[in-house]
DNA sequence: GCTATCAAAATTGTTGACAATCTTCAATCT
DNA sequence: AGATTGAAGATTGTCAACAATTTTGATAGC
């Protein structure tokens, strides 16, 4: 087996990655404290290409540093669950327009592929697995619309979902989707009006927010109690 | 006056704004190498911060690194010009959207304000000041949005847009836009029609797509005759 | 003349030490 | 007690030297 990974990643890139990884799945909390030496120290690597990673990040949104005092990682905020559903219908209605006229085959395979996997995940209970799979079928579409800059933006929105369905999750053990959640979805993405597909997009948005706000709003009225106990 | 400078900027923060301006306004050429060491002894800062300020802009999509290589202001291209215009013009049509229902005084007054500097500036054959105006009276409707992501959003776009024409103007030092280009953008802005306020977005940016199309195309052939002299 | 090989140059990646800044907390003064 | 000061600690910012990698260009062999 000559398949190791010969390294050819710079350190900073692996750092990035994994990093990513951590806030994403909630290892590091929402609001919690990071520091470059310890973590440095952790990761086995210097400040220097650490520091790097986090300005990534920080650019990325999933990091804030105030100079001289320290980096946390970003809080769960209302206004953000607010601007990032908005800006998510938008685009995702948006994506939509872009393939609608072309859409393939290899398209629907795809769509109806994600979907299995997204119903498996919740079949098993697998609860991390299911937000990524909600993500990735969500994620077609800004694919196959063949705009490197829509496909940027979803990244970024997909990042910090991730993280606001995975610190839910943490918070109230329960699946977050329902099995059939989807179908609806998919049906009118393979369908033949759009608008009637832009429809379905704004309900199901509007639903994943409420439930994203309410369990936000919770969530920051427990915190704080926390400062007043 | 105890107004003192009191902003104590770190010195990769000023590395940033410097560099972005010389990137913006094409002091420093699109495609153009940019090594560490030289820019680094030219700016009186070590090689550690100029490194965070450049992997900042390379998240910002303003550089593009190749591990051990290189690192190069990015290049102009067809496919981020079409990527862009389709983006800008469902984005600002979002952004009306968002704020057609509470469009205010202050908001006509400061639109018919920003449209007056930018005529000035047209009228003093200001090129790079007339860039500026137009992208600063579109970027009001961004900033009344009250979306921090379509913000940041517009702002990742903006540079991209002044960069363009700022190399337009350089290669053909005819100014980019007429004196009353906007004035129909303006009054349909402070009509009573959104829907004709998106045609009218829908239409001035497809003007705008093939002015900038032409030019990067002529760019682009320029460039291919270089490397077969 | 062409290709393969290797050494040198150019460039970026990494490290550890040191400096600057902010925060905390205890001691002091009113 | 409450406010003020100052010193110590924690944390990030900056620097210069060194290592790793890629590219380039000269050279030898065919």
């Amino acid at each position: 087996m000559l398949s190791s990974p010969l390294k050819r990643q710079t350190m900073s890139a692996q750092i990035v990655a994994l990093l990513r990884h951590a806030i994403l799945t909630g290892e590091l909390e929402p609001g919690s404290q990071v520091v470059e030496n310890a973590l440095a120290l952790r990761l086995g690597a210097s400040r220097g290409p650490l520091r790097e990673a986090m300005r990534q990040l920080i650019e990325e949104g999933l990091l804030v540093s105030v100079p001289y005092t320290g980096t946390r990682v970003v809080d769960i905020s209302l206004e953000d669950v607010n601007d990032i559903y908005a800006m998510r219908t938008c685009l995702e209605q948006f994506a939509f327009e872009q393939i609608w006229d072309r859409r393939s085959g290899d398209f629907e395979q795809e769509l109806l592929r994600r979907n299995d996997i997204l119903k498996k995940a919740i079949d098993q209970a697998d609860h991390v697995a299911a937000i990524e799979a909600e993500l990735d079928l969500h994620g077609l579409v800004y694919e196959h619309a063949n705009n490197r800059i829509l496909k940027n933006s979803w990244t970024g929105l997909r990042g910090h979902l991730q993280m606001y369905w995975a610190a839910h999750r943490r918070a109230h053990g329960t699946s977050v989707p329902k099995r059939e959640s989807h179908d609806d979805y998919i049906r009118f993405a393979l369908g033949d009006s759009l608008s009637a597909m832009k429809d379905n997009l704004r309900d199901h948005m509007r639903l994943g927010l409420e439930t994203t706000k309410t369990f936000v709003e919770a969530r920051s009225a427990s915190k704080e109690q926390e400062h007043n106990p």
